[in-house]
DNA sequence: AATCTTCGTTGCGACTTCGTAACGATTCTG
DNA sequence: CAGAATCGTTACGAAGTCGCAACGAAGATT
């Protein structure tokens, strides 16, 4: 996929100048990659593995998951394997938010 | 230009994991919205503008300012001409973090 | 010159987030 | 079965952010 640097640029500011207008929820860069990571990488997803991938302390992710939790855009489950394991898992209404986000982006893209 | 809305979604997954790598600084939707509308819209660009274009309120910007100020991407400058209004003008660090940042979602689209 | 309007900022209390360190719970190890 | 290791969370104090309301400074109005 092509993608010059100034385009992107572009790119995200409508996209940000949208998510404004639209009064999205405010994330934080973390936030938004937790949230997305979870989407869009395979599980399972702990908090440890998390905080790894994304460099970030484990507590940082436990609140980043309860920020995103308190939105309804994830949700928790303790593993029945290893019960000490807390796995991440999508909700509806997280993968709606993220749907509408990707054909924001999409539409904001064709007016570029 | 055309981007489908999985393939937006992964960019942004690519581009905000690798944010969280190279440890950017963990901005806020509002200020990093607020950044690329200083860099990329044509000037001049007040607090009271600022406010309005991105739905915001006039404290939220000023904090969103001091933020983005001590991180050396923006800088006010009081208007000469309305010594009531403050324009947001851009540094060096700022321009210098903006291309970088649109080079990395260039690399990113690449592998995608 | 006195009043009104507009500008950006600050005070306030409430809330969120941070990293470090410690915690209880659970599992693994010897 | 006792001790060590690992899991996610919580306690803590510090720092950032929020909206609302009020503020001083500057300009506009009359």
């Amino acid at each position: 996929m092509k993608l010059k640097a100034d385009k992107a640029l572009t790119l995200w500011h409508q996209v940000m100048a949208r998510s404004l207008q639209a009064e999205l929820p405010d994330l934080t860069t973390r936030q938004f990659a937790l949230l997305l990571q979870v989407y869009l990488a395979p599980p399972p997803h702990t908090v440890r593995g998390l905080a790894e991938t994304l460099n970030m302390s484990k507590p940082a992710v436990t609140r980043a998951l309860d920020r995103l939790g308190s939105l309804g855009y994830l949700k928790r489950r303790t593993d029945a394997a290893d019960r000490r394991s807390v796995l991440i898992q999508r909700t509806v209404k997280g993968s709606v938010f993220l749907r509408d986000f990707g054909d924001m982006a999409s539409e904001v893209a064709k007016e570029i």
